[in-house]
DNA sequence: TATGAATGAGTCTTCATTCAT
DNA sequence: AATGAATGAAGACTCATTCAT
């Protein structure tokens, strides 16, 4: 009945295993769904025992909460890979361009894991705090980087939030693929150079 | 291990009992999460008793299921109520603004809603296909709805899905107003003119 | 909570409407195991609501009992409708192959009945002493059929339970008829000349 | 939502408490009927928890399955102990009772348990799927042990099968002892003069 | 008398978590 | 530190029985 502490692990192979814990499980669980996924699976597919899990984390939400953490900057703001990149207006349509393709190929998980942590956050306000977080430095990053290049950005983080949006949906949309009557290559010339109308 | 067949009301009282478990039950796992709301709080809510769900429905996802069909045209697609309004030039950011005046109210009733929907289509095909069915209808009736008015479109279609996402993102935006450094009426400008833009 | 009183029926329609009741439950509770049928589909084929099973019957197992009362007799123990035949030593075999006959066409619904009324005996002493009595009743039957026909039985109780067993059981084998290397017609005979040994 | 396949216990002590669940389990379904236990009930007896149950069966009816094939043989075919028994005229009849001696032992033990599973056979295809493996087996048996001691056998597996079924109903009739006016002995020494007629 | 919708106690089954090894 | 068998509370669903109409 004791409360044991959770371990930190130190030694290098118990870190690993801490990590694939949280990669292993964190992917499941966007891919398949919270609740769709139990320890036993995480256990399984992390290749340690159900035991062990529980020595590394509070409980099974807090893998979820650790894995949105560690993994989510990159996968659900894959925007933030491009803080350094130097853009002109002879390329600002190639670097949108460039954005949205690095972003299609982050999304397959990122979608399902977006749309999980969304339905999320209303249960679970850890899950809002940290998924606001990254949302806040996306679109920072986003604003510094037109800053940067010289764009003139009345109402920026307005903007700046609406390119992030429009990209993500963009992206949804293009690996969903739903609708056979839509060109979704069409769809993305155009959502580029509304975003280049934006930053007019 | 007879198969029971499900029973369709037909008494004036049993009607209003199924559709009170639709409403009580489908707005329970809409604010709190499917997995949040087990069948003795719907029925307790429903003023109903366990087995009476079960006359009516077979599982507990069919409770769901069953309530996006009813209620979440109208929540999900505000837009589909704009079916027949006229709109010109002059009327054009007016109408729009009123779109998402009107989104909003909805998104306000419903955002969870939204998101958990969201979240089950990929675990859930028949939630997946309710959805599909009801996003492909509210394109089709934007693209009606812009032909009917003389718009020129190039792209309908394409135009169209856009313009419902962007809504919808901005009104999601707008409910949640989670960033304090964010100005949602400018935002909304942005929208508004972006989308007519795209009508140009 | 007050404890209704049964109702004895004395119209017409309510008898035939009681005895549709008994007849097609305990047909149902015999073909497919009485905790296979449920009371609703006991309703639904005795073309009564739920609620008149209540008028006439304690609860569902007194169905069974008053089925087993009622069609028991004739079906568990065809061999009692042989009560009066004339028998000589020249009609014997093919007075025992008549009998046999009778009971394979009883037999398609009594041995399922058998079993499940064997096992029920266990916990329900009820039902353990309907049956005794028909067991009884039988036993007394082909003893008097044979004294009466002026065979000399010694052992004669003895000998009349056999009888009606193997009876019974070569029916049971004929009518499930389940191995392909067995040859039932042959069984029959070797049946009906044991049974004839066992008269000398 | 994971199917997770059945546990196959390795440790001595996993082991042991599979089998405690498959003894103490099938032995009170075939006490009490199949219907009359629940879980909690055979987990309270085997001193297991509901859900280890469930990490070695698939469901409850699995547990009256794996005891039906483990714990029946012996139960329902005793007959099959006899197998490599040598046999001459002169020790066919006390031979034939020895058998009748050992199986009413098994019969005592396990009286209702042939009833329920006789009864189950026509409402679970796998219950008589598995009954008639080991009728045929015993069928097998019976001939063979007949042939290796010189008997002449015409239609061998009929009077094989008949035997079978003879000295299961008297061992039946014995261990219930139901009519006073039976006397019992006698009946043994008619069924056991009828096999011996029977293999003339 | 008859109806059949409604009831809710009773079951089976799952799965996050613990703990003896 | 690690294991994975064991736990049991919690949840979905059934069905004999009742009762308002």
């Amino acid at each position: 009945m004791e409360n044991h502490e959770l371990r930190q692990p130190v030694q290098k192979r118990a870190i690993e295993k801490k990590n694939r814990i949280i990669e292993c499980g964190f992917k499941l669980m966007c891919e398949k769904g919270y609740h769709n996924v139990d320890c036993i699976e995480i256990a399984k597919v992390s290749d340690v025992a159900t035991g062990t899990i529980y020595q590394y984390f509070k409980d099974k939400r807090d893998i979820f909460l650790q894995g949105l953490q560690k993994e989510a900057s990159g996968k659900l703001f894959p925007i933030l890979e491009f803080k350094d990149k130097k853009i002109t207006k002879d390329t600002l349509y190639s670097t949108i361009d460039k954005i949205i393709t690095v972003s299609i190929k982050k999304h397959t998980m990122s979608q399902i894991a977006h749309e999980e942590i969304m339905a999320m956050q209303h249960s679970d306000s850890d899950v809002a705090k940290i998924f606001e977080k990254y949302e806040l430095e996306a679109t920072n990053v986003v604003v510094e980087l037109f800053e940067k290049n010289g764009l003139k950005l009345e109402n920026a983080y307005e903007k700046a939030h609406l390119i992030i949006i429009w990209i993500d949906d963009l992206c949804h949309e293009i690996v969903y693929h739903k609708h056979d009557n839509i060109n979704y290559d069409k769809m993305k010339e155009l959502v580029i150079n509304s975003i280049i109308n934006l930053l007019k």
